[in-house]
DNA sequence: TTATTATTTAAACGATTATAGAAATATTTA
DNA sequence: TAAATATTTCTATAATCGTTTAAATAATAA
């Protein structure tokens, strides 16, 4: 994965309440959630969790899809194992290291 | 792991700039590297590497010892590890349901 | 149609972050 | 001791981020 995704993935997560956000999206598996039923969770407004959701869904984290009356938010499992993996594999064997790092 | 805790590492891996010298501490193993050597191979200040190493400190990524002249950044690997087992299986299973988040 | 609900966008703001330049603090070497 | 090197701290600045209020857009229900 090239380092941006990673950084845009990693400072997606760095704030608590999108955490909370992503953790409840995945909760609700495949059947998605909709901000509204979110709102009823979270001390937000509604421009605030629109906010938050923007910043995840450009990250990679989720997708979102028409369900009816609602829009229904879905975790792509994919980002997070990549990123899981990631930290306990790859991190360390970047192109870190002398000459690439010259120009980077 | 808490998850201010979580997010504070998040956070700390959301700057390519921290990545890169996470990367490259890591790749020095257990000798470590001194601040001057990663300079070398960095284009930074000496006051922003200060900064940027004190970040990952903070954030429990990377610890330092004496070495005759110099100081030794060495990366904490628990920490890392932790974080990617928390993506891989607890995502998703922290308490942000209904009744938890209410208050939270 | 109007009213209601769901969602996003825009504008403004205060707080935080990344960076640079300069100075301060060690430490080592000569 | 003075000079050189290594590292951190201080100050200031520009950019980014999180939040709110208000408005805009879209869809549905009455």
């Amino acid at each position: 994965m090239k380092i941006e995704k990673l950084v845009k993935a990693f400072a997606a997560l760095s704030q608590k309440t999108r955490v909370q956000i992503l953790s409840m999206i995945i909760n609700f598996g495949d059947d998605g959630i909709c901000p509204c039923n979110l709102l009823e969770n979270l001390k937000l407004t509604n421009a605030n969790l629109s906010f938050h959701l923007k910043e995840l869904e450009n990250a990679g984290f989720i997708n979102k899809k028409k369900k009816g009356r609602f829009i229904h938010y879905f975790v792509n499992c994919d980002l997070i194992e990549q990123l899981g993996n990631f930290l306990i594999k790859d991190c360390g064997k970047l192109n870190c290291k002398k000459k690439e790092t010259k120009n980077a």
